[in-house]
DNA sequence: TTGATATTTCCAAATATATCGAATAATGGA
DNA sequence: TCCATTATTCGATATATTTGGAAATATCAA
């Protein structure tokens, strides 16, 4: 993963709205929920909430599928993890630093860029 | 941790010289690296480090400390487990959802709010 | 085809963020 | 005290983001 793609899904996530709507995908799992569900759960119109779909998507974070009228928008769980990989990265410079292990909380995938 | 604070912490790290900032940080540890040392490593003035700086430590990101004529800023690793933890918050409704457990990566800490 | 539903695109206005030089503050040594 | 070093605050400017109504697009059912 590189910075640019980082940037954008932190920046993605960094806004009130667009969060909230990220922790009901996170939560509905890989079934995910329709746009106008969303919108209604966050209380936003639905072109804002559009809007906001739109920057998630472009950032990676959810994934989007068209069922009859609906588009199933659902959390993307990889990209979540690359995001972490990212900014953990050769934590410590790769020494075991703190005694109780509160730092570089580094199970082995999480050492790697997926 | 509660929304505003999260999106705090995601709005701090969605910029260029933030991210590679707090990457430093990271990879420096508990020491930590003084905000001289930052700047130049990331290339930028002195005066734009400091505004970058304020709005890390301001999400509680990173903590900062005198020493002698520097002031020293390192990771604070506990806002980051935080962090993931409320986004993450009720995975998939609390069920074991993926087969390859692509997504949920619990560990039992991960699952509760820090 | 016509109408209802679901969502996106377009646009302009309001708001927020990033930049960096100059001025200010804090520390320590001669 | 006086000077050099390190860092922050201030202020003006440039850039980016968020908002929501109206219009456009896609789907389905009668």
């Amino acid at each position: 993963m590189e910075a640019a793609a980082v940037i954008r899904a932190l920046g993605a996530l960094a806004q009130e709205h667009r969060l909230a709507v990220y922790r009901l995908l996170v939560q509905a799992g890989p079934e995910g929920l329709p746009a106008g569900a969303l919108a209604q759960a966050v209380g936003v119109p639905g072109s804002s909430m559009s809007f906001h779909l739109a920057q998630l998507a472009n950032a990676g974070l959810v994934t989007q599928r068209r069922q009859s009228r609906s588009i199933i928008y659902a959390a993307d769980f990889a990209a979540m993890t690359a995001l972490m990989a990212y900014m953990m990265e050769n934590c410590c410079g790769g020494v075991p630093c703190l005694p109780d292990d509160s730092c570089c909380l580094s199970t082995p995938e999480t050492k790697d860029a997926v």
